[in-house]
DNA sequence: TTTAGGG
DNA sequence: CCCTAAA
C-alpha cells in the first residue's frame, strides 16, 4: 500500500508540477483522485502519458516492434476507463485544456518538466490542431470522445479523440480499451451500437489510416482498418448514465435561463459565441447521427437494453446543453482575464474545484446557441423557448457551489478583517481566484453563518440542531462556527439583534 | 456598481 | 441562490 501512495504521489508530481494550486493533469483526468491505480499502472501510464505526449499526438509515431506497439495500446487501457470514472465523461474535455496550460506553465516557469515532453506535445498539439481541422470540428472548446472498436474477441482496440479548438488546443488519444459492455452483451446485441459512416465521425478514418500505416504487421492493420470501418460510440458507464440523467432537469432549466437571458440582450454577446454556435451545432448533428442510427435498431433489442438506449439518448440530449451555462457564468471570468492564458487557467480551475465537491454539477461542453440546434425547425426551437421560458420560475436555485470548510474559514477572515459590509474586498482579496464566487454570495453565505451559529447558540433545541448538523453533508466543525459567533459580535450584522435571533424589519415601521 | 434585504 | 431596490 505504502508503495501504491508513493507512486501516486511521484505521478501526481510529476503531472502537477508546475502549478499545483489550479491546475493539474491529475486534476483533469482525476488521477490519484481514486486509489484505484495499481502501481505497475501507474507505471505504465507515466510511460504510456510520455509515449503519448512525444509520439502520438496527432497520429501514431513508428513502432520499433509489435510489442511496442501492442504495449503502448496497452499502456492507456485504463486511460478511458478513468475518464469514464470521472464524474462525467466531459472531464476529457478538461485534458486538453489542462495540458495547454500545464504546457503554458512550463514554459512560463522556463522549467523542463523531468518528463521533458512539454515542447514536443506543443508543437504535437499545434499540428494536429492546425491539420485535422475540419468544418465539424471547428469552433470553441467541446470534446468529443469517441470509441471505435474491432470485433475481434473481447480485447478492443479504440481510439479516442479530444477536440478542443477552442482552447486551440487539439489533442488526440490512442487506446485500446476493454469494453465490459460488449463482452456482456450477446454476440447480437453487441452490434446495435454500431454506427454506420457517421460524417461527423469521419475523422476516424484518418486515425484508422494513421494506425493502418503505422502498424508493423499485417494482423494489426486489419484491426487497425475494421477499426475504422466499425465506428461506435462508447456506452457511457452506468454511473454515468445515472449521474447524467440525474442532472438533466438541471441543466435545462439552466439552459432555459440563459436563453431567456440571452433574449433579453442582458448578458454580453461576444465572437466566441458565434464560434461556439458552429461547433456546437456541428457536433449536435454528430451526436443526432448517433443517436439517430443507434435507434434504428432499437425495436430488436430486448426491453432492458432499449432503456439503456433511451438514456443515452437523454445523455446526449443534455451533454449538449450542459455547456450553456458554463459559458456564460465563465463569460465574466473571461473578460477580465488576460486573452489565451487565464482561459484555460480559470476553467481548469473551476473544474478542479468542481471536481472536489461531491454533488456538485460540473462544468461542461461550452454550448450555445440552442437554436441552432434544429436548423430545419426554426419555430419549434422559438416554441421550445418558449415553454422552457414558461417553466423557468419553477426553480430558482440553479449552480449552486457548496461552501467548502477552507471557504468558510477564508470568509470569515475576510469580514475578521473588513468586517461586514465590504463584500466586494472581501471578495477581491480573500476570493480573488474564485469567479464564482460573487460578493452576494459571500454576504449570503455570512447570513446563513450567521443563521447557523445563532441556531446552534440556542440551547433548547441543541440536541436537535446536532442531529440536523449530523445530517448535513458537511456539517460545520465547532471551531468555524465558534469563529463566527464571536465574529458576529465584533461586526454586528445590520438585520440580525445582538441576542442572535433573525429580526424582520417590519415594512410599515412608522 | 455595490449593498441591503426579501423570496 | 436569485431578484430588486436603493445608495
Amino acid at each position: 500500500m505504502p508503495e501504491v501512495e508513493d507512486e501516486s504521489i511521484e505521478v501526481q508530481h510529476l503531472l502537477a508540477e508546475p502549478k499545483t494550486e489550479h491546475v493539474s493533469v491529475d486534476g483533469a483526468l482525476s488521477l490519484g483522485k481514486e486509489n484505484s491505480w495499481k502501481h505497475t499502472d501507474l507505471e505504465k501510464f507515466s510511460y504510456g502519458f510520455d509515449y503519448i505526449m512525444k509520439e502520438d499526438y496527432g497520429g501514431f509515431g513508428p513502432f520499433n516492434s509489435q510489442e511496442q506497439f501492442e504495449l503502448e495500446l496497452g499502456v492507456l487501457d485504463g486511460f478511458l476507463d478513468e475518464i469514464d470514472e470521472v464524474d462525467d465523461i466531459h472531464a476529457a474535455n478538461d485534458i486538453s485544456g489542462a495540458c495547454k496550460d500545464f504546457l503554458l506553465d512550463v514554459e512560463l516557469a522556463d522549467k523542463v518538466s523531468v518528463l521533458d515532453y512539454a515542447p514536443c506535445v506543443r508543437s504535437n498539439l499545434e499540428n494536429s490542431c492546425s491539420e485535422s481541422q475540419s468544418p465539424d470540428f471547428s469552433g470553441s472548446s467541446y470534446a468529443v470522445m469517441v470509441l471505435s472498436e474491432s470485433s475481434i474477441g473481447t480485447n478492443s482496440q479504440s481510439v479516442g479523440k479530444i477536440c478542443s479548438l477552442g482552447n486551440e488546443v487539439k489533442s488526440e488519444v490512442h487506446y485500446s480499451s476493454y469494453d465490459k459492455w460488449d463482452t456482456q452483451a450477446p454476440a447480437e446485441q453487441s452490434t446495435f451500437h454500431m454506427s454506420h459512416d457517421l460524417e461527423g465521425l469521419h475523422e476516424f478514418d484518418n486515425d484508422a489510416k494513421h494506425l493502418a500505416s503505422a502498424a508493423p504487421s499485417d494482423a494489426d492493420e486489419n484491426k487497425v482498418v475494421q477499426m475504422g470501418r466499425q465506428k461506435r460510440l462508447r456506452k457511457p458507464t452506468k454511473r454515468f448514465v445515472e449521474e447524467f440523467s440525474d442532472r438533466k432537469s438541471k441543466h435545462a432549466v439552466e439552459i432555459e435561463k440563459s436563453l431567456s437571458a440571452a433574449s433579453k440582450g442582458k448578458r454580453p454577446r461576444t465572437g466566441s459565441h458565434g464560434k461556439l454556435c458552429h461547433a456546437q451545432d456541428s457536433k449536435d448533428r454528430s451526436s443526432q447521427m448517433c443517436t439517430q442510427s443507434t435507434f434504428e435498431d432499437i425495436e430488436k433489442l430486448p426491453d432492458l437494453k432499449r432503456l439503456v438506449i433511451e438514456k443515452q439518448r437523454i445523455l446526449s440530449a443534455a451533454a449538449k446543453n450542459k455547456g450553456l451555462m458554463w459559458q456564460e457564468r465563465h463569460l465574466k471570468a473571461l473578460k477580465s482575464a488576460s486573452r489565451v492564458g487565464s482561459f484555460s487557467e480559470t476553467t481548469i480551475q473551476t473544474h478542479f474545484e468542481s471536481q472536489r465537491q461531491r454533488g456538485r454539477p460540473k462544468k461542461h461542453l461550452p454550448r450555445l446557441c440552442l437554436e441552432s440546434d434544429n436548423d430545419d425547425i426554426a419555430s419549434e426551437s422559438e416554441d421550445d423557448c418558449v415553454k422552457k421560458r414558461r417553466s423557468k420560475n419553477s426553480d430558482r436555485r440553479k449552480h449552486q457551489r457548496m461552501w467548502t470548510h477552507p471557504e468558510v474559514m477564508k470568509l470569515v477572515d475576510g469580514i475578521a478583517q473588513y468586517g461586514t459590509g465590504r463584500w466586494t474586498d472581501i471578495k477581491k482579496v480573500m476570493f480573488s481566484s474564485s469567479a464564482y464566487r460573487t460578493p452576494v454570495d459571500l454576504r449570503d453565505k455570512w447570513r446563513n453563518l450567521l443563521r447557523a451559529s445563532c441556531a446552534h447558540k440556542q440551547k433548547q433545541s441543541q440536541i436537535e440542531v446536532e442531529e440536523k448538523l449530523k445530517h448535513a453533508t458537511r456539517p460545520l466543525p465547532k471551531s468555524i462556527l465558534r469563529r463566527v459567533r464571536e465574529l458576529a459580535s465584533i461586526h454586528p450584522y445590520p438585520r440580525f439583534s445582538p441576542g442572535g435571533r433573525y429580526v424582520r424589519r417590519k415594512k410599515n415601521a412608522s
